[in-house]
DNA sequence: TTGAAAGCGTTACCAT
DNA sequence: ATGGTAACGCTTTCAA
């Protein structure tokens, strides 16, 4: 059914060798038969095997992309860009979701060791220690994207997130906020801890102490930001300004203080983080920090390459970017 | 480096067959031996290749997926399912994003054909002329979920699209709108001629002629959106509801009609097609035909793992459900 | 119950 | 410039 390099062989009444090394173009075989060749597999339809090359190369050219959840569209965006650059490189990606189950994370990896991929790039890994220790010394390059902790292994892509948490509120403090909370991410992503971490710093650089009636766990996704928000909204003294995790939780905010007869950015200022690109069309448009998606898919498939051909490669931390846009204004 | 059944076999002084016997729980090992391997393998860190073993048994337990974008959340949740379900069955997923370029899809099937995938997903594919013909009778089992035409090789899975377009504009009508309008998406989808079709077909179930007028070009992104909804508005007497290809484009929709000052849906009515994991928490929340996404995902691997198993296997197409929200109210 | 060996479809080395 | 052959790491007969 299939045709194998052999059938071409035969058919063009060369050894197999000759069209393997026609076929990679190889300076060593006449142009003349070459040609034949080439003609000859294309007629009969003829389409190497990447298996049987894999096994003997020892490459399989293919990247293994471990993510929460796709549905969620920084990862979108993010995976886009990795799967993008991959193939400029003539790298496939293999896709798993982890459902930020730390098990199945361990077991996508692992399957992904099974399959020989080149490389693997965990995007927002849960990175508990045992995931940790399941790629270390694997020999696999094996890159981080965002949350990796302190104790990582292997190499990281990380936005500057306390530099942004910071940036965000500054830009409500300037703005005249000083009643100004903070919805949480999952409780254990490092990234958010971080993003938190900045805006304590912009409170208490302002003069301000970060107040823990103001600091309510979230989640990432619009429903936890609903709860979150409706929660801070039950405070006696409700904040004027939020700054949340990300921009799916932002959107679950806007909604709940819309539904409780709030005007934002009126009567409430927010911001987000991650720029999805939905985030402009927002009602109103969400003020965000920006992380460079695409540029973090860019490097983190780069420095798998570089791995690769044995280069020393650096951690990278890319700074991330405010956008102000309509869901914030002064307190009124 | 990296431990082959060869090593293991050596350190367990048997023979790499019975390795391979025992690690594939065979009842032809005796039970102790087979034990002391597996401990030996486990010990030794040993990962069976998957290349290795794909080059044997001729199946690689993967498929491959190929989309026009992951970044547009519908997609990105079909996908998502996709996954799921074929991990479950132990496959792993090859994705390539064509970014709806034709010659793009080409190429990833090609190399999906290299890589001997068990099975190719076509998610609303360009479907050109030439795409069928470099999957016909490859004997690589394809499906193709929603946007497949009638000259449509393979097996697909989709949405009512039709019927579902049909929903859409009654809904409309029975709230008392009489000017309706479409809001296309890409000009060769098929699905959104299929919609199209949907409100033509209900405005006569009611007696209205389809106007050109307010049938206007779109796309399948909210700057689309916007665009059309900005040339509907200029129409000197313009809609009271429109219809939009999809759920992006609503949004887009809904944004260029606030920028003029209209009120959605006081002014106006909405309606989307896709019901993305966000609509219900758009400014207002959106009125939209539901695609079965976790269905279509799942059958599509389905029917891939019924054709591998040589079974008959029947196109499926799925109905949509109409989500009443807040976009929609009787005209003013 | 175990071992030996063929074979999967390539690439790469060594001859010629 | 071309052919022969080993090797990649497994699974699967066929023998013992």
């Amino acid at each position: 059914m299939i045709v194998s390099i052999k059938d071409v062989a035969k058919a063009a009444n060369v050894s197999y060798s000759t069209v393997s090394r026609a076929l990679a173009n190889s300076p060593r075989v006449k142009p003349e038969t070459r040609q034949q060749i080439q003609h000859i597999a294309a007629e009969m339809g003829y389409l190497p095997s990447a298996v049987a090359r894999s096994l003997v190369t020892r490459r399989t050219h293919i990247i293994g992309v471990v993510v929460t959840t796709i549905t969620d569209l920084f990862f979108a965006e993010v995976i886009h860009a990795i799967e993008e650059t991959a193939l400029k490189q003539k790298y496939n990606v293999i896709l798993t979701n982890s459902g930020r189950e730390p098990e199945r994370e361990l077991e996508a990896i692992r399957t992904l060791r099974e399959r020989r991929v080149d490389g693997i790039i965990l995007v927002s890994a849960g990175t508990s220690k045992e995931d940790l220790s399941a790629v270390k010394g694997t020999g696999t390059p094996t890159v981080i994207i965002n949350n990796a902790r302190r104790e990582h292994i292997g190499y990281s892509v990380e936005v500057d997130n306390l530099s942004g948490g910071l940036e965000a509120t500054a830009h409500l403090l300037s703005l005249g906020h000083r009643r100004i909370a903070y919805i949480a991410g999952p409780t254990r992503e490092w990234d958010g801890i971080e993003r938190q971490s900045g805006y304590e710093q912009a409170l208490r650089a302002f003069g301000l102490q970060p107040e823990p009636s103001l600091i309510v766990r979230g989640g990432d996704r619009p429903e936890a930001g609903m709860q979150a928000m409706e929660q801070l909204l039950a405070l006696p003294c409700h904040p004027t300004a939020v700054f949340c995790y990300n921009d799916l939780v932002a959107l679950g905010a806007m909604r709940a203080a819309r539904m409780a007869g709030l005007q934002v950015p009126r009567d409430l200022s927010i911001v987000g983080f991650d720029d999805i690109d939905l985030a402009p069309f927002f009602e109103p448009a969400l003020t965000t920090v920006a992380q460079p998606k695409r540029q973090m898919g860019e490097k983190a498939v780069q420095m798998i390459l570089e791995l690769l051909a044995g280069d020393r490669v650096e951690d990278c931390v890319l700074p991330g970017r405010l956008i102000v846009r309509g869901s914030t204004l002064p307190p009124s």
